[in-house]
DNA sequence: TTGTATGCGTTATCAC
DNA sequence: GTGATAACGCATACAA
């Protein structure tokens, strides 16, 4: 069984140094000699000792994150929103506070967005977790509050071409992929492949991934696929759009839908012959879903994280101001199947 | 932006007691009058106090945690082992110790188990994990245990008429319909339904649970099961059974393989004609099965997230003796659909 | 039963 | 740069 642990006392006798330089040592921003912080780093390592992390919090200052999440009327985000807060109640008693601003697309203004993030850089917060943001102004907005020592973390889409310091995301490749797969097992004994997409909103580089990613799944599990329909995110749109592609394509054989916008679409389903036949494939999981997936029109949904996206986005950024702590790999979510048969799992 | 969070001092001197009789009205172990108490946790309510776990752990005393894990020869459990691990690595700041046993079936005796368990008992450890043991003789040594005191959590069986605290499952049920539906999808477009099951030991429980939620979705989802052969977990025995079903039976349309001894089947159907036409939904994901995924023998296999039970049940155990918290609902993985497309997020 | 004093392992402050 | 020492928020042995 192992001995008791190493603390700071015991690697500073063993040393002969003040408890105060162990300590500084293991912080790269305090000042101490370039020799002492060496030796003390190596013999800390030879002698089996690392700071308490608790003690260490316990200790320290407050950080606070500020959080802005500018959503879009879906259920979705408020679900990376419950993320996000369940992390800050796990952390809440780490001397972690966090400011939520909720906006909302439509009902509120790029300015207020702005506004709000000019809030948080006057405030001098440690880190800014923004949500749903992709348009091009947010970009010096992001490098004004990094080149502050603000620490940026963004969710659902990526920004590599700023500086936050990591984001937190859906796999958009890997749901593409899996939708057309989907797709082909359940035209598996089906001689007629014709399948359309519907998509969110083809403006949105999430929807531009998906679109490619589902295209050349459709190439390699050998369908065709015979339009793309924009829904603009948009309900009225999206009943128009399906009608039109009936129409248009009275034979369709397989139906992926790449956004939650997918309501139209089961209801069109219902009224016609053959709707239950005909192979769905949906995206996120949310209450209005959950009769067309349990009576069949929906053959099976891909569900994105989004709690877990929220989450993992708040955890992680806490970790790399405590710990100075890159995540290891780029936070992606693995999008889950949800069929009928496990859909209890998500409600 | 929230002020200052209240501390123990602050409430001691809002009702002019001690910060001790604050400290012991929280910990339900610790003597003070009922009166006392009462008024404490009261106005800790209005006045916003909740102790913070971080100090408290801190000044507390070590715990420490036996984990058995009495193994099949499966990569499955080491998964499990690693969750723990993790776990345990997770907490090591916070006063937990772990102490890992680990037996193989066919290595190592049940005698050798029960010592390890007597080990246990005798440190008085606080709580102990056990995984992979579902026969009666555990029961009156969980019990044992948990007459003295120690809090006993096990790990891949429920053994819910022993006294353990709580236990983390894999969801059969869910399991088992979830691989019914797929193969109902697999076999949308064809007329030839007759399906296969081959399961890993028709002793285990396990796959009592298994085999009885798949013959209920065939069911449901109108397909024949036409047999269900015993592996025993054993390749040898899986490669005979998969040749005498094919044998008996030359025409099935599709194959569930409800436990990870599945690769014997893949090497037969390479063997075969129309290997990749017929529909095979296996169990479990592990390196050897990567290829067979990949080029299309199995169309889906069921991932029970091994890791992530072995992790939930580490931390929930600590957090059951740290903050006498029992978990909220019965803990259980929630299985996920891996086809090649989504192979590489379980890689 | 209740309060006081000490310790938990670290960082921050302030001298030197 | 470096080292004492006071926090940080709480639990508990001990004294009352």
């Amino acid at each position: 069984m192992p001995q008791r642990r190493k603390t700071i006392y015991d690697l500073a006798s063993e040393l002969n140094v003040s408890i105060a330089a162990i300590s500084r040592a293991f912080n790269p921003n305090s000042k101490l000699s370039k020799e002492k912080r060496e030796l003390i780093l190596a013999t800390a390592e030879k002698y089996g000792y690392k700071p308490n992390k608790m003690a260490s919090r316990l200790s320290m200052d407050t950080f606070t994150i500020g959080v802005l999440n500018f959503s879009y009327i879906k259920p979705f985000y408020s679900e990376i929103i419950d993320g996000v807060m369940a992390a800050y109640n796990d952390l809440k008693d780490y001397k972690i506070d966090c400011d939520l601003h909720n906006l909302q697309r439509g009902e509120n203004t790029k300015e207020e967005a702005i506004e709000v993030l000019n809030y948080f850089l006057e405030k001098k917060y440690n880190g800014v977790i923004i949500i749903g943001i992709y348009e091009g102004w947010i970009i010096d907005k992001i490098n004004q509050l990094s080149d502050n020592g603000i620490k940026v973390v963004t969710v659902q889409y990526d920004l590599s071409n700023s500086k936050r310091v990591f984001s937190s995301l859906s796999n958009y490749n890997v749901i593409g992929d899996m939708a057309a797969q989907l797709c082909s097992m359940l035209l598996r004994g089906v001689t007629n492949r014709k399948t359309v997409m519907f998509t969110g909103n083809k403006v949105s580089p999430i929807h531009q991934m998906l679109i490619e990613a589902f295209c050349r799944g459709a190439k390699k599990y050998n369908f065709d696929i015979v339009e793309i329909y924009d829904t603009q995110d948009n309900p009225k749109v999206a009943t128009e759009a399906v009608a039109k592609a009936f129409s248009e394509h009275p034979d369709i054989a397989a139906i992926y839908a790449s956004s939650a916008n997918s309501l139209p679409i089961c209801r069109y389903l219902e009224t016609i012959e053959n709707g239950k036949q005909l192979a769905f494939v949906a995206s996120d999981v949310f209450p209005d879903l959950y009769p067309y997936i349990e009576n069949g029109y929906i053959d099976a949904t891909i569900y994105q994280e989004p709690y877990k996206m929220g989450y993992v986005a708040f955890d992680k950024l806490y970790h790399l101001l405590v710990d100075c702590e890159m995540p290891a790999r780029p936070l992606m979510s693995t999008p889950r199947v949800v069929m009928s048969a496990n859909l209890s799992d998500y409600r």
